[in-house]
DNA sequence: GCGGATCAC
DNA sequence: TATGGTGATCCGC
């Protein structure tokens, strides 16, 4: 409309202004100028409306939260404190300080790679992804405010001059399995937990070659940094891509460490009670894996921002939260952590699903067709890890973005396509019979899950 | 056991 | 024009 195009020529007048105020050469955008052009971008799509909608909720749910605060007096606080205090004590006992854990974490992954692949991409802005998300960005996109998860169509707004990259992902693993190559030799136990991060204990690997990194050219005053910048240079040299670490005591705080001298840096953490515990206290939880966006704001509510803030509040967690939650909360303010990296990649698969975005439709025949196709992706990889389930879901989301699982046990396992479609096709059906023809089901995503494996 | 929510990558 | 896909876990009911 004619309104929308003056707003984008006063929103194109005003940056002109603020960059004027720049250096030459800068283009960077400041923090308040992002959000405008995102907000801009964003406000009165149904995908924002769903997330307001979210924002809402959740805050109801905090003020309930706070309400029932006030309901509890001093003394129920303050025994439960004492409670947690105890638990406390136990894990804090429990502490293993007798390994080495690395976190490795290739920089802007899928990026690096379409970079050194194509020298063109080298110097400008760019990211990986398509119009309707990305994966990632480089550092020179970061600058405008271009991330990962954010829609390519928003980003371009950000940065006209970004370049969006389709991802290959073929190359990525290739990539990834070379990075696996370099890390078995450190540790034979090594965990990948996505293409381009990994676990490993390097206890062993030091205490069997100390002699040789005695008089090593590396960087690093310490033993476990010159094995870490052993390895990064290894995986620079075998895949041209550079990577960051973190080295602690366990993998939650490596976790942690590997994002602090990003990109192409490492941080070691020693392995000190008193070490980890000022380093822990002055820790923003929304670092911690685990504590998203949600869990950040809850306990913002409770007046917690940092994990040393944790141990104060603990007696509200445990009255606020239920008993996992604060036995986690309890975990992270120690600095405690999984100290097995072998365990971690230990489990077993669960669940198996294919689902697929579209441009929204309330035609039966679309929504079947979109759904026999997902079953039949499903079915392929079921037949590729030759694995039957005995659980099938299938996943909706609605075109005001909200989502909905319908789900049958079935009596025994299956891996049967007929199976599949038949019951997936009965639970889409019994979905529409809830909708008029006035207000049909209208949907941009179908899903279909095999669980109970 | 089911469905919704949250989280990571 | 346009806001992902896969897998896991937890919680309330």
């Amino acid at each position: 409309t004619k309104f929308d195009n003056l707003g984008e020529q006063r929103v194109s007048l005003l940056d002109n202004l603020i960059l004027n105020t720049h250096k030459a050469g800068m283009k960077d955008l400041d923090a308040g100028k992002i959000n405008e052009i995102i907000q801009k971008a964003s406000e009165g799509s149904l995908f924002y409306q769903h997330k307001q909608q979210a924002q809402l909720r959740l805050d109801a749910k905090i003020a309930e939260m706070k309400s029932a605060i006030d309901g509890f007096t001093t003394d129920q606080v303050a025994a439960a404190h004492k409670q947690m205090e105890r638990q406390r004590m136990v894990l804090s006992e429990e502490r293993d300080l007798s390994r080495t854990i690395v976190h490795i974490d290739m920089d802007m992954f899928y990026a690096a790679v379409e970079m050194r692949d194509n020298p063109k991409l080298r110097d400008v802005a760019m990211a990986v992804g398509s119009m309707s998300m990305l994966s990632t960005s480089n550092y020179a996109a970061r600058k405008f405010g271009v991330r990962a998860a954010m829609p390519g169509f928003i980003a371009l707004k950000l940065c006209p001059e970004l370049v969006l990259v389709s991802p290959n992902f073929d190359k990525y693993k290739a990539v990834s399995k070379i990075m696996g190559q370099v890390l078995v030799r450190y540790d034979a136990h090594y965990v990948m937990m996505s293409l381009d991060e990994a676990y490993l204990d390097i206890t062993e690997h030091m205490a069997a070659n100390s002699d040789a990194y005695q008089h090593s050219a590396l960087p690093g005053d310490t033993l476990p940094e010159r094995v870490v910048a052993q390895i990064r240079e290894d995986i620079c040299q075998a895949t041209q891509l550079t990577a960051s670490a973190g080295i602690a005591a366990n993998t939650r705080l490596a976790k942690v460490c590997s994002d602090l001298n990003k990109p192409d840096g490492q941080y070691y953490l020693p392995a000190n009670v008193d070490t980890i515990m000022a380093f822990v206290n002055s820790l923003s939880i929304r670092k911690i894996n685990g504590i998203g966006n949600v869990m950040e704001q809850q306990l913002g509510a409770l007046g917690i921002t940092s994990c040393g803030d944790v141990m104060p509040h603990i007696g509200l967690i445990s009255l606020v939260f239920s008993e996992a939650s604060s036995s986690y909360m309890l975990n992270i303010s120690l600095g405690l952590g999984c100290t097995d990296v072998a365990a971690m990649g230990a489990g077993d698969r669960k669940s198996m699903s294919s689902e697929t975005t579209f441009a929204g439709t309330s035609s039966k025949q679309q929504l079947f067709d979109i759904l026999t196709s997902q079953c039949q992706q499903l079915h392929k990889e079921l037949l590729q890890a030759n694995i039957r389930g005995k659980l099938i879901t299938i996943k909706i989301k609605r075109v005001d973005f909200v989502i909905k699982s319908r789900s049958l046990s079935l009596g025994q396992s299956t891996q049967e396509l007929q199976v599949i479609v038949s019951v997936s096709k009965k639970l889409l059906c019994q979905e529409m019979e809830k909708y008029s023809q006035d207000n049909p089901l209208t949907l941009r995503l179908i899903g279909v899950r095999m669980s109970s494996l």
